[in-house]
DNA sequence: CGATAATAGTTTACATGGAAACATTTTCCA
DNA sequence: TGGAAAATGTTTCCATGTAAACTATTATCG
């Protein structure tokens, strides 16, 4: 039915220069290599990994702060506040606002919410470990030096 | 004028479990730190990294096919339109529709777009060079798992 | 040849995400 | 105290980017 091979097959080569030596440009391209891998796996659940990951926030700290979960998650306040609406109209969590801050707003899982997250907690942590050209050594080292770029530390070997 | 340390210093720590190690969130953390880099950087140049990479592949190659620079680039065909329209617009490049096949576009940069590639290109270049948690070394190592992550080879030992 | 399929790019209609301004509440001091 | 400043979310508006449908052109092959 296809011939990929016809399609792909570029006639005119493309020139890239140090375009291919530039961090921005890797990283870049790296997310969108992860994104499709994202798609051709879990794409047919209907949270996105960033969704997912600020479930699975709440989930690890019943009670959590949302500004927080949004700074660790560098979720800007604006999209946290939609994100967040959405997860609630799913009933996936509930907003509680504490008498000791009122300004402040607090998130806990329902059950429904936490069903979601051990349901799928293999999906959504396993859909990038796509065929790709690393071995699995190279993706361990490749996974340490980004936690060292953006600053986290894990003291193990 | 400011306090960032208490405005940093979280007193909630929020546990992260394993997030800390999924590739696709680690991703993301990068990129949204190299975005950071960029504003505080370049960022007051009125052209995005994106923006500048395709005045980069038109410098090199010079009447390329639209549809092949979005391939290579990994933008989506809708979304090269609009781009190529405002570089148009700026007077970066134009576009010329051969008679060998009228359905194609071939882009060339104008005598503004190549200076304004030539006069930034070591801004554009640098930005991501920014003070991080990883040695030379260990961003050449970086650097390199990337390219081969995406499927570049790079013959250099 | 000529109908059908494939290709290239554009348009439209929408989803995503961010900046700035805002409302509310709390903190900080003078 | 009480008024200014800061903190917390939300709202509004806008920029960015995508999918699907569309136009125009070229290729396919019966």
């Amino acid at each position: 039915m296809n011939k990929p091979s016809d399609a792909l097959i570029t006639d005119e080569p493309v020139e890239m220069g140090q375009l291919e030596d530039s961090f921005g440009f890797l990283v870049r391209m790296t997310q969108v290599r992860v994104f499709e891998a994202f798609f051709n796996g879990v794409g047919h659940f209907d949270l996105k990994p960033g969704e997912y990951s600020v479930l699975w926030i709440i989930s690890l700290n019943p009670g959590v702060r949302q500004g927080e979960v949004a700074r660790r998650l560098s979720i800007k306040p604006a999209h946290m506040t939609k994100l967040i609406q959405r997860l609630e109209a799913r009933d996936f969590l509930t907003r509680q606002i504490p008498d000791s801050d009122r300004r402040s707003v607090r998130l806990t899982l329902t059950a429904a919410g936490q069903t979601f997250v051990d349901t799928h907690k293999d999906a959504y942590f396993t859909y990038y470990e796509m065929e790709n050209c690393l071995s699995a050594v190279e993706m361990a080292q490749l996974t340490k030096l980004l936690q060292k770029f953006i600053g986290i530390e894990k003291g193990r070997s």
